[in-house]
DNA sequence: AGGAATTTGTGCGTATGTATC
DNA sequence: AGATACATACGCACAAATTCC
């Protein structure tokens, strides 16, 4: 009765929500229909909806109230292409974009920790901008042996796109280390070279373990936060 | 047939297993006896058993593999108290402990975002040390709802245990927002009020969806750094 | 204030699929 | 290949919390 490679309902269903909520069909407050109706519409038993919805729950897209509802809580969006990027407004969200500033192969300078097997890097430099509010610099040094050049028309706003499908490069994982630091001298406005920032550090690996990249980025306090779920 | 006072079955069974783990009476690598016989001994249906059993699992205590059994996994750094304190030293680690402060029940102000079901909460106040150098300060709102009363000895540097242990309260998410700020006018040395310091606004979640806790924490850039892992 | 209707939570039992041994 | 054990899925009955009249 059931295709044998397909996955479990209840998996479907919860992932159905999740494009739901990701796309805007759902929204932040929206109540589901309640379970006996939903699960009728779907053509699903009431507890297979509802290990479906203990799923979302868990990922912190649901909060269920007994007696009265399912309502919608959006404070995640994760596994797009910004999964990885970590500023905020401060009011929350706000779309990401950047504009290069220059791109260079060179060697990596001594101050940079080790990476990747090359002893040059790309080094990328942006101003990024959350809904076109300029509120951070950065300077990623990507490892010199996954390509031998990188054009800047190849780059713009879309980095991990082209990472992911020129390079066959899939970050899968990093680790940030937060403080404060001067702003860089080569900061174009509205930051400024030696004032007080917030500083990110962060070293990216790959699939299986071989750290492909390094960037530290400098953003202003005032515009951008910095958001870390945990678990 | 059920006492109306009681908890529900499935979370008596998951903590009767936690003790049994805790005594010792499970230990590591121990395979449970399978689903249904165990649910036959203990007088339940099997989706009552498989529920705590999930419960367990997701704590971390249990290992679920389909075809061959349950088996007791004491990892403890799954559920370690500081799992989810991210500051270190800059040069890396550190051992978290804390004095306390203060430590009041009082209205929630205006400026806390909304959080828990009651409109006052306990206001605690610590100072964080790694490795006995202070770093940061911080105030907890923990939601009055949970417990009336804490008294200052119940603390000290163990509150999530206190949490975990007396509250029955289990955090199991949360959401940093990490900007700067300047330090509060109630702050000790080496901090200074009105210093400019690392700002971490956190809001935390209990196991099944409602937001317990709130806290915010001024760290010194100089001495200590936010470590955030991404997947 | 209070009772009825609605909605989720708990618990039971069963049948079938799938991974492990 | 067969036995064992967990995974998925269905459906039902009643409890408890919330909402509405």
């Amino acid at each position: 009765m059931q295709k044998t490679n397909a996955l479990p309902r209840y998996v479907e269903i919860s992932e159905m929500l999740i494009r739901d909520i990701a796309a805007g069909r759902l929204i932040n407050g929206d109540r589901l229909p309640a379970e006996r109706e939903m699960a009728g519409d779907l053509g699903i038993a009431v507890g297979t909806l509802r290990k479906a919805l203990a799923e979302l729950t868990a990922q912190g897209y649901l909060e269920r109230v007994q007696g009265s509802g399912n309502y919608v809580r959006q404070s995640d969006s994760s596994s797009n292409i910004y999964a990885f990027f970590r500023l905020e407004l401060p009011g929350g969200g706000g779309l990401p974009t950047a504009d290069l500033l220059s791109l260079e192969r060179r060697k990596k300078p001594s101050d940079l920790p080790g990476f990747g097997r090359s002893d040059e890097g790309h080094r990328i430099r942006r101003l990024r901008r959350l809904n076109d509010i300029p509120i951070a610099v950065e300077e990623i040094w990507l490892d010199g042996s996954y390509v031998d050049h990188i054009a800047p028309d190849d780059l713009a706003d879309a980095l991990y796109y082209y990472y992911k499908n020129r390079l066959g490069l899939r970050i899968s994982r990093a680790e940030d280390r937060i403080g404060a630091a001067e702003a860089p001298e080569w900061t174009p406005p509205p930051l400024s070279p030696g004032r007080n920032c917030g500083f990110i550090e962060r070293i990216s690996w790959e699939q299986h373990g071989a750290s492909a990249e390094y960037s530290r980025t400098w953003f202003d306090p005032a515009r951008a936060v910095y958001i870390s779920r945990l678990k």
